[in-house]
DNA sequence: AAGTTGACTTAAA
DNA sequence: ATTTAAGCCAACT
């Protein structure tokens, strides 16, 4: 088989992007450090452009730091909304409120 | 091999 | 809030 395997770092954004819960979104630079590798910011939005349908990974979930959807792709907007996250005036999310915080799903 | 590009980020103006 | 500038790092020309 020649498949074309995933590379190891995409595969591992992938699986972070997975653990988003409903209703939070994560940033890209979020998600580089939470892999260890601060810095990495455009890499990992590299690796959610190759997001294929059947993978069933949330890359909705995912915004840059300012909360600014992904250009170009108007249905993420309709995607969040669906999970309850709220936009700025500005068309941003709404990050105060909406950003991945792993303290408060600990319960702590 | 050197220059360009990009689903980025932070800081400054 | 918006725009610039500079820093960043791998993929792409």
């Amino acid at each position: 088989m020649i498949g074309a395997s995933i590379p190891e770092f995409e595969q591992r954004v992938y699986e972070i992007t997975c653990k988003i819960p409903c209703g939070s979104v994560a940033t890209y630079g979020q998600i580089a450090w939470m892999m260890g590798m601060p810095g990495y910011a455009r890499q990992v939005g590299r690796a959610m452009k190759y997001v294929s349908q059947g993978m069933s990974v949330p890359c909705h979930r995912v915004v840059n730091a300012s909360g600014r959807t992904v250009p170009g792709w108007e249905e993420q907007r309709v995607l969040l909304e669906k999970e309850g996250i709220a936009f700025k005036k500005n068309g941003n999310v709404d990050l105060k409120r909406f950003i991945w915080r792993e303290d408060i799903e600990n319960g702590i």
